[in-house]
DNA sequence: TTGTAAGCGTTATCAC
DNA sequence: GTGATAACGCTTACAA
């Protein structure tokens, strides 16, 4: 490996000298610059980061914890995030939790021994607190995405999740259905929490009856096994004519499990969903989805953290983002009677 | 921050003793060990990967650079390599290079200082060569995955391109079709090469001449602009009857094309591709296309970086690893006349 | 304008 | 079993 007193000794001039022209500090003679920009030409010195982050006690380096690195929703949020890191001289590392806890802490780990100097994460759920208070004692500054940890105070990047489930609600029960039934995330979750709610309030403002044998819970990430999804399906009786379901990877395992019993959407049965499903999805859109805005997610978070490590002493208040979700009508939904 | 030096002083032991403790080396008395545990435990120590790299000259870091973020391709392929890593207690930064030379050179300078212990990576094409002989320059193993590039022998994972493209000519071919026309990417990357050859193979298995203006030649990223693609669509008199593209982003742009000319697929026109669309394409997957192992492609490639990197003095011979594309018939070629 | 010395946090080596 | 010392490659502070 070539390091700097290699240079040195070949320009004649010390370490010290090198650094300088490396790092464009101090004055230095043209004639001096030259000859070691020379040299190290010749020599193809690269610096050697590792050094460099030792003594300069930063990293130049975040980290960006996802929770399903196959999910649309989170690979354009890791675009915005990246472009918003690259903008600012920071590398971006990356990890996906696979929405585990126990994954989520092997990165923490990894987080705090690589000495990243800022983590963006959207964390599996509630049970993350322990986590964050991790990050948080050893003065790692974080931003949080998507989702809400009760006991930490942070700066977060949130979706509308409530107004965007009842506004799905709404476009059901005016499209005629009456009954509605919900497949959701993790209640330790506060996003799918807060669809949960909006659901029950369109469900109100649209005047039908909250049936807790409606909802059926699981994780936001895509399922082995559909069997107990099917089994509560089956026990609806009147089954329901539509399902909201609380993030894009539950439409698309709902869709798998009714395609698998010969039913087709929307003919026999309506679906909508939180999150887009990214420009991947087959053909012309097909799905009716409450669209967040992924990539300003990932903008926005990375910026706010970026931020955060710069005004590191001077302690300003915790920033809460909230980004609106659109509703996108496309062609999963079949009209029981015209709209109002 | 709390360094070895804090907890040797609070045990009243020596700094090389905590190191001990860490690294489970060197012989130790239980009860030392076990105050140091303690000691290590109060004060919330996490060693210092940065100072622990410089000493020991490797990072236990791995690198994976792909060419599209967005594409579920290559989110497939990042969680296999993501698990193989895993599974050898490497850890995996990570990088975007959307296709550009620029993104990739960057990425490559990234990767020098931060001195990885390993690469795996999808060459934006072949003028990638400069930057996989800068990285074999400062003895940076690498894997190439998904193209070669001529002028460079390394460890690659590659897919059949040619055989799967010819396949997906033939079927076509034997849904009826005689004017197939192909969208493609560069010709500067090796597997639209070598789709092509596939391509112009299948055509001759089946008696159908070749056109030279059947082809068009783009970018495998997605497209900010079909105005020329429209032109050349447009230009064939008559046109074809079905078309193959060289990946999945693409098939998605020629529907979008078609799409917004009010065509239908594959009513007006059949589409057929190289690539899964992923499991977030809607509803029941759609698209005729030639599945390769994404998986595989990470999980292999990142198997053989740490064989690589693990054997480092013993020089092995570089491996070339081929896996097949599974033709998958789904609904996106429209019959003219019955199959043979 | 350039150089010297110390130190960042860790581990390898060699003593005891 | 345990400890002192040097080294990894670099930058900051101070000196010349």
């Amino acid at each position: 490996m070539v390091t700097i007193y290699d240079i040195a000794e070949k320009a004649n001039v010390s370490a010290m000298t090198v650094s300088r022209v490396i790092n464009n500090s101090g004055r230095i003679s043209e004639k001096t610059r030259a000859k070691v920009r020379k040299v190290m030409e010749e020599m193809n010195y690269v610096p050697n980061q590792t050094a460099r982050s030792l003594v300069l006690q930063q990293t130049k380096l975040l980290f960006l914890l996802i929770t399903d690195i196959t999910n649309p929703f989170y690979t354009t949020l890791a675009r915005g995030a990246e472009d918003a890191a690259k903008k600012q001289g920071y590398r971006l590392l990356f990890g996906n939790s696979d929405e585990s806890l126990e994954k989520e802490a092997d990165y923490v780990t990894t987080i705090l021994t690589t000495r990243v100097d800022g983590v963006l994460l959207a964390p599996a759920g509630d049970p993350s607190l322990p986590h964050l208070e991790l990050l948080r004692r050893h003065d790692v500054p974080f931003v949080l995405l998507d989702r809400e940890v009760p006991g930490i105070d942070c700066d977060i990047v949130l979706g509308d999740s409530k107004e965007g489930a009842r506004q799905l609600v709404s476009h059901l029960a005016e499209a005629g259905h009456e009954r509605i039934a919900m497949v959701n995330g993790s209640s330790s979750i506060s996003s799918a929490r807060l669809r949960l709610q909006g659901y029950k309030e369109g469900l109100k403002l649209s005047e039908l009856p909250f049936r807790e044998d409606h909802i059926f819970e699981t994780s936001f990430g895509s399922l082995n096994d559909l069997s107990e999804m099917e089994a509560w399906l089956a026990g609806l009786n009147p089954p329901p004519t539509a399902i909201l379901t609380g993030n894009n990877v539950l439409a698309v395992e709902v869709m798998r499990l009714l395609h698998g019993q010969g039913l087709r959407v929307p003919e026999d049965m309506s679906i909508v969903c939180f999150d887009d499903l990214g420009p991947y999805a087959d053909v012309e859109p097909f799905l009716t989805v409450a669209a967040q805005q992924a990539y300003q997610f990932g903008y926005m978070g990375m910026s706010m953290l970026i931020e955060r490590i710069q005004d590191k002493e001077t302690a300003q208040p915790w920033k809460k983002i909230v980004l609106p979700a659109e509703l996108l009508v496309r062609r999963s939904v079949k009209p029981l009677r015209s709209g109002e």
